[in-house]
DNA sequence: TACAATATTAAGTAATTGTTAAATGCTGCA
DNA sequence: TGCAGCATTTAACAATTACTTAATATTGTA
């Protein structure tokens, strides 16, 4: 979390290796780079990069099928990789995504859009870190791929704040949430409401599932009970 | 799939044919020469290989407009076209890759090397044909090859968006996809769309193939369910 | 019991999505 | 080249849903 993110440039072209590096360090990224497909692999490996650059034609090995072989290495499965390519086809676009790519640049590059996209990829590799997308109690469980909640079997669709403040109790049960922790984390600090909306979507919480699971702890907040 | 690998062979030298087709032939393909580009083109129109190896530099018509004339028949889109050198400049690669090359080979050609990108180029192919064209739900089929959906053994043609979306969707029933995947994903991240464009798109997939396969979720995205 | 905290309800407000038609863009063909 | 026909996007407005508030009732506990 704390690391200088890492970022291996790979493109057959020095020219386009210097302008990338040049404008990824002064982003404050740690770069290495390639110059052809295997010497990507081989470096891959060692460095470990959360990020890599990969033009999509190169001689000998093209950076598909590069893409293709880096997604099988183990250690290099949360590896983004973004291609370069001069032309915006679709054909090329589709085989790159085919190939395991999470997004695509096209040349001629420009700085800020290269450095806005890294730092969104950043962004979203640190969120999902953060995230466990599924709660399984049992007899209840809570998914945020499809943002559905399973008790007994049943689905019930929830609305987002609604379905957010029961992800939070109920991802510790038996722990008193506060009101000021719910508020700062289902609302968000810079959120102002009042006092009774929390109230509220209890309220809407216990009528769609049961009483029983919401307990109400008096002058400090509230916990969520199997 | 069962079918023996077609692959025509395109050069001026009939030693370097005879080379080529020699060590093709020993790793188990079916191989068809020619001399040139207009008889590569008639050929290819008959033959219907997979591959075509095509010499860039050949008397009248030269490399890439041979590929670029065989890139326009449409029995011939799916035909990877991988281009044969002696030069490795800059100039001729790029003007390969814009003819619609698939891939790049230098002379003096290595067997090993030519049978290795061979190998991986089928691989790709068949890939491609088994994992990524065809979704296949039972009820629903949707087949990026004819960009067709069927429902219900009844056809359904969609646009390129709609069906990009609907693709999407479809890869993962039950998922829900936030607006920004969507945009990133279908649009593409360097494209700016207006917000309600991705609704347009969904009505008309509702409008076409019922309401009740697209769930909104709201302040979230939409997702697709059978 | 008193009173402070929470529950309930309905109504107001905000945010998001749906719908439609028109404008724009694109492609193939005469 | 220009036109026809379809695809795509935009814009305006409607509809829907979510969220918040305010007013009032109820509860739990010192």
């Amino acid at each position: 979390m704390s690391k200088i993110p890492k970022i291996l440039v790979v493109d057959d072209d020095p020219d386009i290796v210097e302008i990338l590096r040049y404008n990824l360090s002064l982003g404050g990224y740690d770069v290495k780079s390639a110059f052809n497909g295997k010497e990507a692999i081989k470096k891959a490996k060692i460095f470990l990069p959360e990020i890599i650059l990969l033009d999509v034609m190169m001689p000998e090995m093209d950076g598909i099928e590069a893409c293709s072989l880096i997604k099988e290495i183990p250690s290099l499965v949360n590896t983004r990789i973004i291609f370069l390519s001069a032309r915006s086809e679709d054909y090329t676009q589709l085989s790159a995504f085919d190939a395991g790519a999470d997004d695509y640049i096209s040349k001629p590059v420009k700085p800020k859009i290269l450095l806005k996209k890294i730092e969104s990829i950043f962004k979203r590799i640190n969120k999902k870190n953060e995230e466990i997308n599924v709660i399984d109690l049992g007899e209840i469980k809570i998914d945020r791929n499809s943002y559905l909640v399973y008790i007994k079997n049943q689905e019930i669709a929830l609305p987002r704040k609604e379905f957010e403040l029961f992800y939070l109790l109920a991802s510790k049960p038996g722990k008193v949430f506060t009101r000021d922790e719910i508020m700062g984390k289902v609302w968000g600090s810079e959120v102002v409401v009042g006092d009774r909306t929390i109230d509220v979507h209890i309220r809407k919480l216990r009528e769609k599932m049961g009483d029983l699971y919401f307990k109400t702890v008096k002058g400090i907040g509230y916990k969520f009970n199997q």
